[in-house]
DNA sequence: GTCTATACTTTGATAGAC
DNA sequence: GTCTATCAAAGTATAGAC
């Protein structure tokens, strides 16, 4: 597990390194021999802390990434002084984080997530597992808002969708324009679920 | 260009085979040999019809799956006896296709854009290109039924990103759940502009 | 457990016969 | 223009000394 996991070790040297470089190239993009070489690891020690090799890496980065993914959004999320304005920090947070980084740092399992779903059964169900977390933590956050249930997984599915594109569109063209127009679509949104 | 290029050429099944493999496993992880094989091409005629290698003809498929998706979606949008039902329907019908490819035929340029974003100056320019023209297709559509420019560029990002989010979404958990929840936000944000 | 060297496969790309 | 053979490099994975 991530939790029990001491930091400095080689093991979360690999697995920082991995989550970065997973991030910006992707999976398929992501070699062996540039994690150990980033993370100045012994290429056997990959093998001994990860007898499955890219794979059995592959999954645990994901789960790692997306646990500590989910803790900063709702870090941002709980330091708001209400949810429409949660949103609003989540994609304003993420378009400063994007620009700082040359729009290489987005969400960390998109670029996996899409390269393994036809693939890799194993990955494509830890991206789908990630996600899902996501879901029911955002879902969590609206219904202490008081929205209904329904509604409240719906909007969050919405509201994780227009991140998603938005770091998609902003990627490409190397502007924050899409996650600034996301994010007033994702606010109004909430907004409207709360007048109900 | 695309438009003079007779169907059925060497040429034409390697840039049609192309997309297809782009579509599903993204470009990093598509190799020429596939391409050549699943095209019935000798591999030489790759390098003869392409002589700038996998970017050039990474390039020219981007464009001309852009530009025909563009047209796709804008005609599921025209058939539509209102916008609001159009972008609707945009949504029901990528469900429909998700489902009936095993989710594997969602966007033909979303993973490609995420992989090279970072990595392949040309092919990140192919796909902002791309996407700015669906940008500016919509927005277009939206001008027409009255919405502002301003108010119209930014429903159009936010409905495409919650098209390219909700096709991440579906693919990794294998249900259309996301594309039904971004559906009905999307057409309730171009309601909600339509008001106005 | 750490680290080096290496095996084997696949990749993108090229040369040259036809 | 078509097609085959082959290259050099990079990919994942393994063996085995320490």
């Amino acid at each position: 597990m991530a939790a029990n996991l001491k930091p400095g070790t080689t093991k979360a040297r690999i697995l920082d390194t991995t989550a970065e470089l997973f991030m910006r190239y992707g999976y398929t993009g992501t070699g062996l021999k540039q994690i150990v070489a980033d993370a100045n690891a012994p290429f056997g020690s990959l093998y001994h802390h990860f007898p499955g090799g890219k794979q059995e890496l592959g999954v645990e980065v994901i789960h790692r990434s997306g646990a500590m993914y989910l803790e900063l959004v709702l870090g941002v999320f709980d330091a708001a002084p209400d949810i429409v304005t949660g949103v609003h920090d989540c994609f304003a947070g993420a378009a400063e984080v994007l620009r700082a980084t040359d729009y290489a740092d987005a969400c960390p399992i998109e670029t996996v997530a899409l390269e393994v779903a036809s693939t890799n059964e194993p990955l494509r169900e830890a991206t789908a597992e990630v996600f899902e977390s996501w879901i029911e933590g955002a879902t969590e956050k609206f219904r202490a808002a008081g929205i209904d249930d329904s509604t409240a997984r719906e909007l969050s599915i919405s509201v994780i969708a227009l991140l998603e594109g938005a770091f998609v569109l902003a990627r490409a063209s190397r502007a924050t324009e899409a996650l600034d127009a996301a994010g007033k679509t994702a606010a109004a949104a909430v907004e409207a679920a709360l007048r109900r």
